[in-house]
DNA sequence: ACAGTAACCTGTTTGC
DNA sequence: TGCAAACAGGTTACTG
């Protein structure tokens, strides 16, 4: 579900409702989402105060000076503030209790995750190599140049992996390739410097736009308050199959990258 | 090191 | 209409 928009945006929604509040207890309803979580949470987090709220891809970290709660929503996951007195629906998994309100991660699928560290959430397992941030000065066409150079990989693919850069989902991977009319199939090292250029320039305008917009909602996505974002309305490829291309009318047509469907324009993009 | 696939889950949509 | 298969925003683990 959520690539870095729908991240961000949440991060940005739950930060004035938790940032210097403290925790009062954290209740989990399930054992295990994508990996165990951590037993012991409650005791570790209560009465820790909530220092500050980051972003590193698509984790979310919740800083207090013990340690750090990391959570990632995977495909299905939202966060959202809820009244102290809101009851739990069925997949409300996790609560981080405060005075005036809770912290309520909902997950259907259950690919989130939520982990604690003591240490540097940089250097933890799942964070610490990362590719760059894409809103970031160090995301560059020279970056994805050199690190593809002999890579069979599609293009599509590479910039999904987060080792190469963080937060590109298959929503903005497919509209970002429809923006510099690179096929999304095409060989990774094969893709020249200045293809790369107008990708670069293109993965960070989409980006940005959605954040604006409050991120895509497709069906699960909610932001904090439970209100959905506006960037579906801006998109150009994705979930358009057959429909005609925006630029020349023709016939989008989709495919499969592994599990993944793509769709893309057989004219504009080569 | 790299590429491709299976796996983790459940809810909704699609197709026969 | 009913049922089963296909599909969904992510990422790691495993295989060759």
């Amino acid at each position: 579900m959520p690539e870095l928009p729908e991240v961000e945006t949440t991060r940005r929604g739950i930060e004035p409702h938790v940032n210097g509040q403290k925790v009062l207890s954290v209740v989990t309803r399930t054992k295990k989402l994508r990996w165990p979580i951590p037993s012991q949470l409650n005791k570790k987090l209560s009465q820790q105060v909530i220092t500050s709220v980051n972003r590193r891809g698509k984790y979310l970290l919740l800083n207090t000076d013990s340690g750090t709660l990391i959570i990632h929503l995977g495909m299905s996951g939202s966060l959202r503030i809820t009244d102290a007195s809101a009851a739990a629906q069925k997949h409300d998994h996790v609560d981080v209790v405060f005075k005036k309100n809770i912290l309520r991660l909902r997950d259907p699928r259950r690919f989130s995750c939520v982990l604690w560290t003591s240490k540097d959430p940089l250097s933890h397992k799942l964070l610490a190599s990362l590719g760059p941030e894409p809103l970031e000065e160090e995301f560059t066409a020279q970056h994805l140049y050199h690190a593809s150079r002999n890579r069979r990989i599609s293009v599509k693919d590479f910039i999904m992996n987060s080792h190469m850069v963080v937060g590109v989902g298959n929503i903005y991977a497919t509209e970002a390739l429809f923006t510099s009319k690179i096929h999304p199939l095409r060989a990774a090292g094969k893709i020249s410097l200045p293809q790369y250029e107008l990708l670069v320039s293109a993965i960070k305008e989409i980006l940005v736009d959605a954040i604006q917009r409050g991120g895509t909602t497709l069906r699960d996505f909610t932001r904090e308050d439970g209100k959905p974002g506006y960037f579906q309305q801006e998109l150009q490829v994705y979930g358009r199959t057959k429909q005609p291309c925006v630029v020349c009318a023709h016939p989008l047509r989709s495919t499969k990258q592994g599990q993944r469907t793509t769709t893309y324009c057989t004219k504009c993009q080569r």
